[in-house]
DNA sequence: AGCACGCCGACT
DNA sequence: GTCGGCGTGCTC
């Protein structure tokens, strides 16, 4: 007997299985799916089965399996069809896509040891009568309890217990223990549901065969409500359900209530768990111990196999774009697995990307809209033209937000304020020459960062030292512009006296659990300003926040990306949302230098079908998707001659081919136009049918699988 | 990914 | 002459 091995490496020319003879020894055991270790070339390689076969035809003897590694299939039959469709679909090696799916523990990867945790006990072996009173203590114990964990004997006498252990009087035994205890209680929540959300609920559960819902209301209107029922009747129905949430750190709140629902019939799979309690959580999926899986991005692969639904919140997060190879969409995948369950998928956002807001409304998907529930509360919204205030000397504060900060700290109220950047200064440029300090890697202005006296690249994470003397022309006179949130915290502190400011942004809070503290302390009202990046608009609810700042609302507009509007539309409705929420009467400003723009006016109106509409409109004229689809390719290396000429190459063979209803774009030099020293270029095409593209697409991959040029091909991009 | 092979320049 | 630089190709 033969099989087919797809071994660990993940080299564009290695995307191939490998035949290998299977050893008696394991002739009964192997399966289609496990891993196996085998001898490749003059390494030793760890790879999964994908085939078992009586023959092969290859004119040389083929070497052996070195020995069967899981017991039991990692990848079942529809994860290992499921890799197959990313594979082809998203033109990557076969090889990475199975790696993704799986936790770090279960890779294919020689070498690598699984971290196991264990706890050990003592057991009795053979009763006896104890030399001394320590040893009956410990024996007496014994005998009441089967098997009792080793620390609490030591407490007692480590070497009675050793000597007791040394004679064979007593047994060690280790067993293999879960790093996430959950000791929850279960809180059975009868919330009176509204109209909206009974019928919303009625139609999912009565759903027969593959069907996908977008479920469209604005925040505190009552999803979570929604999924927590539909769930409940999965469950009732012996059957599991799959939730995806954009970063589970950045919503510990939603995450609680999950918790408090189904208490330890749930997994939770996120970013911050170590790898071995990664692996705990997936091992307690595939022993059918948990029937709810809630986790970000990659839990969509959860190898669930009695699936009843696949709920997905805030649909419109670009986390569920996969940025590096497979360059999957979460949606795409749960389309293909709740297909195959034939079972209901739910979309749920208060702003859904356009794409999605237009399937509802031409009937691919069906549209279930949550209107608001909360009695409308006191929220004034304000937006601040930053051009007047600057000729008023306020280029910082509004005149009106700094006069609104002071009322709400003399009334003890708590204060959130958005700035978009971190660091302490944006830009530092030599007064003399105008050298600007860049990125030796990749070109771009270097950002301050107080805190750790350094110059932050933010596409690679280069530091260096601060400019003493420009480089170019030996000037002591460097300036630095722009307001980063370090800045922010200082130039509030120094403005107001009683402000006790915390700063929650990427470089507060990658330390594990810091995020979480940082919302404890200002909700216990340790502080009474939260300074923050995007990362403050999220899923957070504080009773006594009645001020919520925006310090430059349109700074998202700039970026040049046609997702812009709909990016900022969701960041000002999500931070808006985040006043009055309770019995506070709530503000919220917003400044900026084009605040007439329509995702500005639309997001403080709460408009989104006026926002849709404007946006859809803007897509129609600029050719984007849902109108078009868009793939990008990427040509990468380090010597810019020639990847420029390759890139010529790739976009000349793309118009030669002259489909109808296509655009290619480019080449032209990337957003980001140098990182880590490599070069890339782009070509954008634009096309209404998939067909004749993806075939170019997949000979273009095919082409350069060899070549020393890195071509990288992303379909339906979220970030261009 | 790692290793052998081979082709070319620099040097004991 | 020989050592070693790395570009190229192969691994069942």
């Amino acid at each position: 007997m033969y099989a087919d091995v797809l071994v660990e490496l993940k080299a564009k020319g290695i995307d191939q299985t490998f035949t290998y003879k299977i050893p008696d020894s394991i002739k009964n055991t192997i399966k289609v799916g496990v891993r196996v270790q085998v001898p490749f070339g003059k390494q030793i390689l760890e790879g999964f089965v994908l085939k078992i076969k009586n023959d092969y035809n290859l004119e040389y003897e083929v070497k052996e399996i070195l020995k069967q590694i899981d017991e039991n299939p990692i990848l079942n039959d529809e994860l290992l069809e499921l890799g197959k469709y990313m594979s082809k679909k998203y033109l990557c090696n076969l090889i990475t896509c199975y790696q993704t799916m799986l936790p770090s523990a279960l890779k294919a990867k020689n070498n690598f040891v699984v971290p196991k945790k264990y706890l050990t006990y003592i057991i009795l072996k053979k009763d006896t009568i104890g030399k001394n009173e320590q040893q009956n203590k410990i024996l007496e114990i014994l005998r009441k309890n089967k098997k009792v964990l080793k620390t609490e004997l030591i407490n007692i006498s480590s070497s009675s217990l050793n000597t007791l252990i040394k004679n064979g009087y007593l047994e060690e035994i280790k067993e293999e223990t879960y790093r996430l205890k959950d000791n929850i209680d279960i809180v059975k929540n009868n919330i009176n549901l509204t109209t909206d959300q009974k019928n919303a609920i009625e139609k999912i559960n009565n759903t027969q065969n593959f069907k996908t819902y977008l479920l469209h209301g604005v925040t505190g209107s009552g999803k979570t409500e929604v999924y927590l029922n539909t769930i409940e009747e999965v469950i009732k129905n012996k059957k599991e359900a799959i939730v995806l949430v954009p970063e589970i750190s950045l919503t510990p709140q939603l995450v609680e209530t999950f918790r408090k629902r189904f208490g330890s019939k749930i997994a939770i799979l996120h970013s911050n768990l170590s790898m071995g309690e990664k692996y705990d959580e997936w091992r307690k999926i595939e022993r059918k111990e948990v029937s709810v899986v809630i986790g970000a991005r990659s839990a969509i692969f959860a190898p669930l196999t009695n699936l009843g639904i696949i709920i997905i919140d805030e649909e419109h997060s670009s986390t569920y774009k996969q940025e590096n190879n497979p360059k999957y969409n979460t949606v795409d995948i749960a389309i293909y697995r709740a297909k195959k369950h034939n079972i209901p998928l739910v979309l749920g956002s208060a702003t859904p990307l356009v794409e999605s807001y237009t399937r509802a409304k031409t009937g691919v998907y069906e549209l279930l809209t949550l209107k608001n529930k909360i009695s409308n509360v006191n929220v004034k919204t304000y937006l601040i033209d930053m051009k007047e205030e600057i000729r008023n000397n306020h280029p910082v504060l509004s005149r009106m937000l700094e006069e609104n900060i002071k009322e709400k700290l003399s009334k003890n109220e708590q204060i959130l304020l958005l700035l978009n950047r971190r660091g302490y200064t944006t830009v530092s440029t030599c007064k003399n020459c105008g050298y600007t300090h860049k990125c030796k890697y990749c070109d771009i202005p270097l950002t301050y960062h107080k805190s750790s006296n350094t110059m932050r690249c933010h596409y690679c994470g280069y530091a260096e030292k601060k400019l003493i003397e420009c480089p170019e022309c030996h000037s002591k006179d460097i300036n630095s512009y722009g307001m980063g949130t370090e800045k922010l915290v200082e130039y509030i502190e120094n403005k107001f006296e009683n402000a006790k400011v915390i700063r929650m942004d990427n470089d507060t809070t990658s330390n594990k659990g810091s995020h979480e503290q940082i919302i404890k302390d200002f909700e216990n009202g340790k502080y009474n300003i939260l300074i923050g990046t995007q990362m403050i608009s999220k899923g957070l609810n504080f009773k006594n926040v009645s001020l919520v700042g925006v310090i430059s609302g349109d700074s998202s507009l700039n970026i040049p990306d046609f997702r812009s509007g709909e990016r900022t539309f969701d960041l000002l409705n999500q931070i808006t949302g985040r006043a009055g929420r309770f019995e506070l009467e709530g503000t919220v400003i917003i400044q900026g230098f084009n605040i007439n723009h329509y995702s500005i006016v639309k997001a403080v109106e709460n408009d989104y079908e006026g926002f849709y509409n404007e946006e859809l409109n803007l897509r129609k004229i600029l050719k984007y998707s849902p109108f078009y689809n868009l793939s990008l390719i990427k040509v990468k290396n380090n010597n810019y001659e020639l990847a420029s000429i390759e890139a010529n190459k790739i976009a000349n063979y793309l118009r030669n081919q002259k489909h109808i209803d296509v655009y290619i774009l480019g080449p032209a030099p990337a957003m980001i136009p140098k990182i880590n020293n490599v070069y890339e270029l782009q070509i954008i095409i634009k096309y209404k049918k998939s067909n004749d593209i993806v075939k170019d697409l997949e000979y273009i991959n095919n082409l350069y699988k060899k070549n020393k040029v890195n071509v990288d091909i992303d379909i339906n991009p979220y970030l261009i």
